[in-house]
DNA sequence: GTCTATACCGCGATAGAC
DNA sequence: GTCTATCGCGGTATAGAC
């Protein structure tokens, strides 16, 4: 592998772990097995490598719901596969992360692919719950960019749930209470 | 106020916008307005420090929660109470952030306030849950464990959909996602 | 209790050789 | 493209005077 894509592949794995103000241009070198001068000739700095390894790792987060939401099933069959595919739970969410990190959310630049992120995520699944509402399967008092909101909510803070704990159980517990409810709310 | 207690109340702050990583000595004593000396007098380091001050920041989480949670009311009212009160949305919480930061995860000492604020919420949630279903408000068919953590997730996940977006909104949305879903699911 | 001095290391970046 | 040298600053303490 190249040089370059090792840099953007090592940020992306310890900003995940660390999150920007913990990881420093050096770590990140270490990690790549790239210089110092290697890195400052590819990239402007600690920044604008961020700026690229967080663009990555937004796309793959993308790439990996849609599978799930795009997929075959119905609205609620597809929520749940979503819900329910296999997670690396105890390393969290590797954009949601970065919300929790000052540098990046007082930083528009390093923001903005995390705030997309999220604005895309609510709205495909406010597309799989309406389509739902279509069908019949969720009744029409549920709005859909509520219920949307309200699934997204629940993964991130199971992360935050299960990395407090040290355990998943926490972020299992909590999926299984909102499929409960969407369930119950069908009937 | 005296010295050790502008320390610790300047730690608190600074851990909940920064994290434990994020924060240094240095920073804290200029928020605290004490030297250097001051500061390794009253604390062994910046650990103990922090832990001083985790621990405070879990029993202000606790008596907050505990105010809405074992007030007057259905169980319905007193969680449409807890989720709905006033929170500086923006700034997150100043518990559950910690549970980004991977010094305080990896540290026992440091986790163990974390943990054991969450373990708490997620057992007092799921008394009053119990509550409700004993009473008919919630359907025998809501597990409280499960209802309760999904309770505590949406509030964690709203905070992080809510930095993210740089707006309250998503926070909102998502809360009020989970009482249509509770609502719904009692009918 | 609080202050200043000192120490050593890592951060984030730049400069220039190769 | 990658390397080493260098820079100024801040992190996280310790030591000892006052």
């Amino acid at each position: 592998m190249e040089t370059v894509e090792r840099l953007i592949r090592s940020a992306q794995e310890l900003l995940w772990e660390r999150g920007y103000v913990g990881t420093s241009p050096k770590a990140i070198q270490r990690a790549a097995r790239a210089g110092q001068g290697s890195m400052y000739h590819h990239f402007a700095g600690k920044a604008e490598l961020a700026k690229v390894a967080i663009e990555r790792s937004a796309g793959e987060l993308r790439a990996a719901a849609d599978e799930q939401l795009g997929g075959a099933g119905t609205a609620g069959e597809r929520i749940n596969g979503y819900l329910g595919r296999e997670r690396a739970v105890l390393k969290g969410c590797q954009v949601g992360r970065l919300a929790a990190d000052p540098e990046v959310v007082g930083d528009p630049v390093l923001r903005a692919p995390v705030a997309e992120t999220f604005a895309w995520l609510r709205q495909r699944l406010a597309e799989v719950v309406a389509e739902g509402k279509r069908s019949g399967e969720f009744p029409e008092s549920l709005d859909a960019a509520r219920t949307a909101a309200t699934i997204a909510a629940v993964l991130q803070g199971g992360y935050v749930l299960a990395r407090a704990a040290g355990s998943p159980e926490p972020f299992e517990l909590a999926v299984h209470g909102l499929t409960d409810l969407l369930k119950e709310a069908s009937k």
